[in-house]
DNA sequence: ACCGCTCCGCTACATTTGTAGTGAAACACC
DNA sequence: GGTGTTTCACTACAAATGTAGCGGAGCGGT
């Protein structure tokens, strides 16, 4: 597996537009972003192109002979990274005060509160 | 209450540093973090002077005449902050996935897994 | 008075990040 | 075959970050 490569907050609004949907042009991406970001149509192409020498995203063409954006690397894997560079950075790398500091200081449904502990149930009888 | 300064990585370990004792000295606060860090003790000072600046930390002055830092910020807000923007940033603002991701992804012991629904249990009969 | 050491104000400098602009190539249409 | 539109490579440039050095000011000893 490649080290997951360092994604920056701008980045990572790229990524999640071509973890959505891909492969897509870079100004498809534009307009995909432009609403909730603003940017111009070049700062998402200079981010790709970050990305892309990164190894997060790799590149193709579409019929028209246009090159297309897709992700090279898994949400799942990133996602992964992040939580345990977070978890080291802020709890010393430990899962359980970063749990209790969630579980205690957000916004979560009764419901939602029942299905976690569903989920903790789960790796109690494994 | 002031917003929370943004914290970079290395400063982060500063904070920490002070969190865990305070009012020290530049050289103080360089040998403490020299084993873990390796940085020149003018690492360390440039540091403290941008959080300084940033408002995260205060200065006063020991018996000797040499200055002291302490921080400025709690932890615990400081936490919050972080792991706020961390949700937003990776799980779009909510809580729920996030849990999820840590109560799957991490290293657990059966006890500590008992004690996390415990939390849970409060949330719910409150 | 000079010497060495500590503390600190300033400066330095490469990298990364955020956010674009410019100008050429290429194609599509009148 | 000029002209507008899209695409892209290259360049720009300030702020933030990581990591320090340099040189003066002040003090404690001799």
């Amino acid at each position: 597996m490649i080290p997951t490569p360092d994604i920056s907050d701008s980045e990572w609004s790229v990524m999640e537009a071509l973890w959505a949907a891909s492969p897509q042009t870079a100004s498809e991406l534009a307009k995909t972003l432009r609403p909730t970001t603003q940017w111009a149509e070049n700062t998402v192409r200079t981010l790709l192109t970050r990305l892309v020498d990164k190894g997060a995203v790799s590149t193709g063409e579409n019929g028209a002979g246009t090159r297309t954006y897709l992700p090279a690397v898994k949400r799942e894997s990133c996602v992964r990274a992040e939580g345990e560079s977070f978890m080291q950075r802020i709890f010393g790398g430990a899962a359980k005060p970063l749990l209790v500091h969630f579980a205690q200081n957000t916004k979560l449904t009764a419901e939602e509160v029942r299905e976690l502990k569903k989920i903790l149930d789960q790796r109690l009888n494994s």
